[in-house]
RNA sequence: CAAGUGAGCUGGACAGCCGCGUGGGCAGGCCGAAAGGCCGUCCAUGAGGAAAGUCCGGGCUCCAUAGGGCAAGGAUAACGGGUAACGCCCGCCGAAGGCGACUUCAGGACAAGUGCAACAGAGAGAUACCGCCUGGCCCGGUCUUGAAAACCGGUGAUCAGGUAAGGGUGGAAAGGUGAGGUAAGAGCUCACCCGCCGGCUCGGAAGUGUCCGGUGAUGUAAACUCUAUCCGGAGCAACACCGUGGAGGGGAAUGUGACCGGCCCGGUCUCCCCGGGGAGGUGGCUGGAGCGUAUCGGCAACGAUGCGCCUAGAUAGAUGGCUGUCUUUAACAGAACCCGGCUUACAGGCUCACUUGUGUU
RNA sequence: GGUACCAUAGCCAAGUGGUAAGGCAGAGGUCUGCAAAACCUCCACCCCCGGUUCAAAUCCGGGUGGUACCU
């Protein structure tokens, strides 16, 4: 991916849970917040009550290819990070992908020409 | 054909597009003095039978001991074998279950010592409450004119003794059944059976057989304990190397160095100790008690030899998304230093061997 | 990834094989004109499944859930 790096830091996650601005959807929370920097980095978190290592491992790779998928479409410059909620196992690929970006449009993280309903 | 028993295998496949980790290649592009890094592109390769639980056993690393022994603590437990080792596996014995194929068993010792066995029950390792029997006393009867003696009998709140068959409690009442025997009874005696110990037979051993002899002993060791065998401790977040560690605080000493000061005293900082504070990176890391196959040995577990093969190595943690076809969202489920086991979870499919029943020939 | 510990009533908890103390809370009753206080009574599949034992909350094995520690 060509703007955006992970976010691994614990310290970050905290930064955001506490001071980000933050949307929900049934599947997800969606946090962001400026970092500064010309590129975004993008964090996910599953935790485990979501179920055991495989069902975590599915969860976030589908949230990872939605942003990979997506990211031509984000301004640069923002930390973000999804928490999965545990309707989030259960969904469809194309549901969690309608929530992401509705809840990246609600947050005004995309580019001005996309500001739609996806 | 139906119902079952055991062993083993498999654990979605294929095609297209977009993506990821690792290794290698590239007269490619960018950065850099260089080493090299980043990007691009091509090729190869990329989770399990349980990767899980972390319950055992080992390798490896560090610590301790440096010959080992004893104690403490822990583990295991019929016997023989396999293995690097094991609490695992194989074979076999015994016990229990099943018509059977077969399955299950922490399966040493309570006959070395100690402890515990509530409640119930007369009594729990021995007892004598009721009962039964004998004798005394007492009472009644027979005999007698009457009494005593003798005899007979006791629904007698009595005394002494014998007994352990019966009571009906309990998980368990100290061999069982039958006969003899006796005042009543009793392995007291006998026959058969059951169990234990010893001898002899067979077997490599556990063990088996025995019309050989003795003997009758409660259960519990997943109670302490005894016997035999084994175990030093911690764990890859081990460990090694490189790099990094702000400000403030306390102590010791009056020592080292520097500064203030003309000098002493004194003050501040530093060196020393305690404590606080930090940022990570590289190695360890995957070629191994390895996998496949053939032959030989062995009932088997397994072993020996030959040939062939190299098959993840991440570090917030790589396998995903979409479309189509088959037959359905496939079940349980994601390596984290590595092996050997055990346990637990699991949809569907396949193979082999065997048992019982039914039918046909 | 590794190591250790815990689970008893709604809550806090005692309980070293013999039929589960106590306190708070709750329900019912006595007392009172009505309450409070006091007193009495009630309220447990001892996390789940097996095993040892005559008998298991307790002993043994397996599982589930939770907590803490190690860079």
């Amino acid at each position: 991916m060509k703007y955006t790096v992970f976010l691994k830091e614990n310290r970050v996650f905290r930064r955001l849970y506490a001071k980000g601005k933050s949307a929900v959807s049934p599947a997800m929370v969606l946090y962001c917040r400026k970092n500064g920097r010309k590129e975004n980095r993008y964090g996910i978190t599953v935790s485990t009550k979501l179920g055991k290592a495989v069902i975590r491992n599915r969860v976030r790779r589908r949230l990872r290819e939605i942003y990979r998928l997506n990211e031509d479409r984000f301004l640069p410059g923002y930390d973000i990070v999804v928490v999965a909620r545990v309707k989030a196992v259960h969904s469809q690929y194309a549901d969690l992908n309608k929530q992401f970006l509705r809840l990246a449009n609600k947050l005004q993280l995309l580019h001005p020409l996309e500001e739609k309903e996806p």
